[in-house]
DNA sequence: GAAGGGTATTGCAACGTTGCATTCAACGAT
DNA sequence: ATCGTTGAATGCAACGTTGCAATACCCTTC
């Protein structure tokens, strides 16, 4: 059944070694003989043994890929991207879904260590930073959209601040003035949340808006469900919001889903701008703007940083901050 | 750096097996030595290298999965419950996107005989049913969706025809007559868009209404830039439908796009069911109705197939045809 | 005090592959 | 004819782990 290269060997009449060369490629071969040891191997059907290639080689040729969640757009888009990205390094990508759990996160790190994978792209979620730099693994790491607190691997995301700033601004500019948030995360480590609302009061700030404590609403989780309660929260309020920024598309389309409930009009009665650009967007009714980070950047980037890292860990240069672009999309929610 | 059970064993004065006794907790090892070896263990980072397990055990612990998009909602959210379910059996998973590609299919079960992986469940999209059976790869198969065609492996998927009979039975009941059908694929060798349109064909037969070959609309792909498409195309013919069965949410979600652009009002004017349960679905405007196949049922019996073929491969039973419960979910574009 | 039974520890070998060094043959140049 | 060079094929060893069998030791029992 599964056959080895000794088998393929004794079958053609030749040593081991030169099946190995003939499977490999490296050394010559005379043609004849590559002829009758690949007959040899397609009668046999044989497969090399990854397994004891990566024992010998020190490789595995796997990267490791957590994510919090597989179901959530944002991140399976992103996951697609990242995979086919590998694929074209002829890496093969194994998924991890943390599930916004801290033990996941650290379980994951460790088996780092294990050495199934040369590397590790990691969105933190749940975890403390400075535990995560404590923890660092055996393996190449990348950080997605988390700042390590001491610059303790290399790390990719857009400039959330600034990007926040953005879509509160562009909600500012088209003249609202009660302009909520749905996203806070007060109760987790991770920082993305946190940075996105200080670019949001960094907006109002400038334009001379108050900041209602009760227009920044806290959720749960980024889902269309959270999204949707928070947008409950704030119409039954004393305000009403004119316009919504979201800090999740998803959050985006769960309000967006409670306005048409209550009979708004979007764009006119209330304004909506979301972030992270997934496809559903452009397609609800009416078509979501958004914050679209370069999401094929950020795929190509996290796995250039890890491949300088696996092949030349010789001239290791210090963790790198890398910023990529992002752009406000304007549709039909504003 | 990279510690070995010898480098522990060094440190803690025991020999290599005593190490791995400790690591492994299978033999009986004295107190204080056991804790001696621990504190080496702690001492020098110790991880498992995984590669060499694998190679002596003969398994990796590592299954694979193919899918043809990771970004779209459904695979989403099928590959999140998967993933779930093999972390449940300390499995790991490897994702691979096929991208709709046949090339990519094929390399897949060729690697698959490479034994990274233990079993692979695969969810075949452009490969020719026949060319998957003779290829065969040396680890346990699960397909989904797909009926194999000598029944080639285990298979788990929806009754199709049934669920696509009664979305478009349900349609009727409403009292609709002009019913179109978006999401034929007479140009993939997948066989699920068949056997919905065979249902929608059963369906019209059983009520006496015609089969309108205008009504039946080809897609390229499954997303919503597909119904979009499509539905434009059936609003510009001759006689406009009244309902449409889409072949997934995806489809729908595009169809509804195109209808409210086009001023109609879902459901009066027209009626949509879509197929899978996507999580947009549950928060589009109107929410939609839809074919929820049991996902979570699906996860689990395929991997329950994948492990008792990798691990009783001794009484192996003939290839078995799972079919998992479906049920209509009635929401607003009803 | 010898025999028997259990516990704790160990050495050897093997999983399938590839790097290194070696061998052997053939060929062209001197 | 001899030497050096190249091409082709090979054997040995090692990657890190664990199954198997063997050993050494202590304790109980007659």
């Amino acid at each position: 059944m599964s056959s080895r290269l000794k088998d393929v060997a004794a079958r053609a009449g030749v040593s081991v070694r030169t099946v190995s060369n003939v499977v490999s490629g490296s050394a010559s071969v005379a043609p004849e003989t590559r002829e009758r040891v690949q007959e040899a191997i397609d009668e046999l059907g044989y497969r090399p043994n990854l397994a004891a290639r990566s024992l010998r080689a020190g490789r595995t040729g796997i990267i490791g890929l957590a994510i919090p969640e597989l179901h959530s757009p944002y991140f399976g888009e992103l996951a697609g991207l990242l995979v086919q990205e590998a694929q074209r390094r002829s890496w093969t990508v194994i998924i991890d879904q943390t599930g916004g759990d801290a033990d996941a996160e650290r379980r994951l790190l460790a088996r780092g260590g294990g050495r199934v994978v040369d590397g590790l792209i990691i969105s933190p979620w749940a975890m403390d930073p400075a535990e995560l730099a404590a923890t660092a693994p055996a393996v190449p790491l990348v950080l997605l959209g988390e700042r390590s607190p001491q610059g303790a691997a290399d790390r990719v995301a857009v400039d959330n601040v600034t990007a926040a700033d953005e879509a509160t601004g562009h909600l500012i500019s088209l003249g609202r003035r009660r302009i909520a948030a749905i996203g806070l995360q007060p109760h987790l480590h991770n920082g993305t949340a946190r940075l996105r609302a200080e670019g949001y009061r960094r907006a109002l700030d400038r334009a001379g808006l108050p900041r209602l404590p009760e227009a920044q609403r806290t959720v749960a989780a980024l889902h269309r469900a959270d999204g949707a309660r928070a947008m409950a929260e704030l119409l039954d309020g004393p305000t009403a919001p004119d316009a919504v920024f979201a800090f999740s598309d998803e959050l985006a389309l769960g309000a967006l889903h409670v306005a048409h409930e209550r009979g708004l009009r979007v764009p006119e009665d209330l304004a909506i701008v979301g972030f992270d650009d997934i496809e559903d967007g452009r397609y609800s009714h009416p078509p979501l703007t958004t914050i679209a980070p370069d999401k094929q950047q950020i795929a190509e980037r996290s796995l250039q940083c890890l491949a300088d890292r696996i092949y030349s860990p010789g001239n290791a240069v210090p963790p790198q901050e890398l910023t990529v672009p992002h752009r406000l999309i304007r549709r039909g929610t504003t």
